[in-house]
DNA sequence: TATGAATGAGCATTCATTCAT
DNA sequence: CATGAATGAATGCTCATTCAT
């Protein structure tokens, strides 16, 4: 199982208000993301959540004005710290003072970060991708992130190295879609798809870098 | 929209007695798939496709016997039609008879054919990947096709091609799934995430296969 | 098994047009009857009883305009059958010519007679007793035959015995409440309570006839 | 109609948690046994039993949680209440303490006994016999019941009786049967065939203890 | 703040009946 | 005559949400 006080965590620090959540908001919180991990966000009922938590139906209501909300109270802060910190911190670091092996060391650091991040959320992760596609909600807010934090950073360290003639000269846009395809497609596949099977993760994420910095080095 | 008459085709084809489907039926898989790919299955409801597809409700139960029926006879020829069809006809020509360049030739094919199969089904594609998770029964389905028909033979070829030096040293599972990333990132993202953006597909096309081959070339 | 074929003969012969029965019109009677003994009425399903009796479920409403018509269609023969002719054609000899055993005699031809009426016809027996509480045609029918063909041959009967001193002093309705409940006590219980058990008819029947007489002899 | 008051105190006492019923489940009781009994279980629909009892219809599903638990919920507490209680209390002191006319006093202690129980639940009484047909559950209930409980001491009472040759030469099953018959006969006659007549209570009570002590009287 | 009984709209499914073939 | 596809009202049941305690 993956370590729940790590999950809270995650959700505690972005919650709007920074308020700490009550005990009882916590067991709603992880029946929730269990059950709604386990079977999808429609067919999830709250009454099973309620009890899963230990919780009487209407104290779910109490602290979440709809089911919806409860969810989006789930995924956001989620989205937010999946996505956002990191590339704050460590792109200018990476890519722009140190040197050569910049998209490297930055991809590397990309990957393991976000895999730490992910085995520690997996059920998050989960509900992320499996109900992103039926709540616009949750489509604008990760838009937002991506579109207006994420994207323009990660453009700007691309140019940086193209003009260092370090990239393959392919749209941005393109070579965006190329890394994150293969990041979330490992994660995907190593948490979602066949978390059972025998990972040697350290080894995965060493050919997964190789092949991304080779698909994208210059010719 | 996507033209539905390919995609009944699709749907006809696979159907396990090859039977024509009576026009009732073609209105009722056409409104299924659009109302399943735009909400979901849990979230669509029978008297919705009814009403869509212009049919009482009980006509739905009179050619399915319970709404997951329904969303199964739709999903497996699908699942059959995109994953089946293409390897058992070019993997043998493609990799073992022509021999340089195998892998770009296969990869073109490859994508180029999925392709145009993603984009006359993509609503199909949407419900294929939304509905996996939770459905075990397409969990089974898929993973028969794809351990017992495609994994072995993609692996052969990739032995093949490893053997003539052409390949990096990387587990096949590995390999196959850089490979898959790559292309299922592409589809899903021209297809389902983004797929009002001004894509120039050929290009697109391009940069993905010139990406996964040097990613995998020999070093 | 109940032979089936004393069974439609018993439906023929009363079908008010006293028309042959045509091979689907019996294939259905037969089909109907079974499911009406086991499930009842109301848990049947047409179309339960189409499969069943191997016809479409078109055809059944062809010969019975609804599923309540063919409910009386199966019934009011049998109520008929069950009821009067024995008391048309042997209350007279038994009780009135033959002097000093009358009731005797007449219970025992009843009884037996009954018996293997029942016998032949134990899943309509079971309709009967089933359906008669919620139909009130088929109540209609039943206290037409009963009231007006049944009871004052009873009373006549009984009448005539209580003159000659062999009967206890009792009301006459009192006096046919008491054979019926034994008689049909006896029925209910050797072919609907307990099919299965080892019963010995004739003693059984004797018993029955035993405790009614002495239940009702003169003092 | 039937007291409801005393039908609820029936179905309360019995119930496994001896709670008290809510007011509603209370009004949920008393609809569903009146609507059971005037149409049959398979014939009565839970929105009409939410209607008559001024109940939303989930409430119903919020106290039973299907159907047939509500069926159950009445019928077998009444099964209990009305066989098993007064054998339990009387069999031994009538029977085995007052010598001579042990098994008159028997009967009509019985009788009148059954016959008020009879006359306050004369709508669970109708359920009872119209439901047991269908309902396994109830079956194996009864026989629980009648084959461990009232069997087993009835052919006790009546060995004693024979003993002291007050009995008729008869199977002691048969006997039972025989009074089985004669009560419940004047219990269904009196209760649901015919409970319009004009009946005298004490006269027909008297008459049939005559019945069956002189059918079943050593001769 | 927490509870859980109550609600009623909504759901998948069934079914008697009709009717074009 | 016989068929069986089509119907749509009705059914048992679920569930998010409310509210009195």
């Amino acid at each position: 199982m993956t370590d729940f006080k790590k999950m809270v965590e995650t959700l505690e620090q972005t919650t709007e208000k920074d308020r700490k959540l009550t005990p009882k908001q916590e067991q709603i919180l992880k029946a929730a993301v269990e059950i709604f991990a386990e079977k999808g966000y429609a067919s999830s009922s709250t009454s099973e959540i309620a009890a899963k938590a230990n919780v009487a139906e209407g104290t779910i209501f109490r602290h979440y004005k709809t089911k919806k909300e409860l969810l989006i109270s789930i995924v956001t802060p989620f989205m937010t710290k999946f996505t956002l910190p990191f590339f704050a911190s460590h792109f200018a670091k990476e890519v722009f003072e140190e040197p050569p092996e910049g998209l490297e060391s930055l991809l590397r650091t990309l990957l393991k970060n976000r895999f730490e991040f992910a085995k520690e959320n997996a059920p998050l992760l989960r509900i992320v991708i499996q109900e992103m596609a039926f709540h616009p909600e949750l489509q604008e807010n990760f838009q937002e992130v991506f579109l207006e934090e994420i994207f323009p950073k990660f453009e700007e360290a691309l140019n940086h190295l193209k003009e260092k003639g370090k990239l393959v000269e392919m749209p941005n846009a393109s070579i965006i879609r190329m890394i994150i395809s293969s990041v979330v497609g490992f994660l995907v596949t190593r948490f979602i798809i066949a978390p059972d099977l025998n990972w040697e993760d350290e080894k995965e994420i060493d050919y997964t870098i190789d092949f991304i910095m080779h698909g994208l080095a210059q010719k």
